[in-house]
DNA sequence: GGACGATATTTGAAATGTCAAAGGTTTGGA
DNA sequence: TCCAAACCTTTGACATTTCAAATATCGTCC
């Protein structure tokens, strides 16, 4: 008995071994990596070409599309995975464009609130169309069913990782 | 939980149906997206911590550690996915540190080929036995049929997009 | 052997990114 | 009241990133 149990496990250990050699996560992570970059450089020279606009402003304008009382740094900084000093330079530089407003509420003047314009919003939907439309373009070859798992497993990473972060977490 | 599974699955559907509507893959590059930046972070974090290194660092020298006669610029750059020009200030900050070597073959004198030196290789394979265990670790949760078949799908989707994106077109 | 196109890398400008430290502002006790 | 801790944003020093233009070298065609 344990002669056939461990025969068919050494051979699932050998084939495994033979063919990848090991570290299924680390696969998983370097596929993953490769697969957003290329996606990234592909919507990056789309919004370049199409619209002049830079992926990081894109997502900062889509943060505020979706509150349109506008947004307090620290909280567009959370929302786009941006350092607070980041966002500083990119509200600044779409503020020069008349993209986006920055006001200081009454009640606490530490705060700065971040808004879309009238030209923000127009500008803004005009690219998320579009960007919705590439994605589409992109995953064409994808059974809509194996989307939605990825969608659906990739969340159980995303749970994972958050629960074994080293530095300060919890959100 | 108390609630059987059809209805639960039904619920998913209505919900997600009226929240989302649409946009399967949207939604699946937005997951993988912020997925991917939150392990791009961890480990980041981790490299400066413990080791003093950059990810592109490491990166940088995960290629060449896998090419022990060294690589050209060029191909670094088509490895790690990073413009040319960028690659040119890695190596450099390297050589000055002391991980890498520049030489330039007899051959061709327009090649820069980038290697390893035994101080490169000695950091680099502590800092990689580190990155495996740390990505084994932020992927506990997960499932290792869960992280196969994610390895497998992602493929499916780096090949999509490898399929449509836009070479130099025009508008 | 000299001009030309193809290759390979570097450079320069601008934007994005991190981190740590410094600025103001509020708030909550003593 | 007053001051120290907490909060929010900005600043400054660097590293990374992209793109486009400039350099440098090779190979070939004549």
């Amino acid at each position: 008995m344990t002669e056939s149990e461990s025969a068919s496990v050494d051979l699932e250990i050998i084939v495994q071994g033979a063919q990848e050699g090991k570290k299924l996560e680390l696969r998983l992570w370097l596929r993953m990596l490769s697969t957003t970059k290329l996606i990234s450089q592909e919507i990056r020279r789309r919004l370049r070409n199409e619209f002049g606009a830079t992926l990081p402003q894109f997502d900062l304008m889509a943060q505020l599309y979706r509150e349109r009382e506008g947004l307090r740094l620290g909280e567009l900084s959370k929302r786009t995975m941006v350092t607070n000093g980041n966002v500083t330079g990119l509200v600044e530089r779409l503020e020069a464009d008349g993209l986006v407003l920055r006001v200081t509420p009454d009640g606490d003047r530490r705060v700065t609130v971040a808004k879309l314009t009238a030209k923000g919003e127009t500008s803004f939907s005009a690219m998320a169309a579009a960007h919705e439309g590439w994605l589409r373009d992109m995953m064409a070859d994808v059974d809509p069913a194996i989307v939605s798992e990825l969608w659906r497993d990739i969340g159980a990473v995303k749970s994972s990782v958050s629960n074994h972060l080293s530095g300060t977490d919890f959100d």
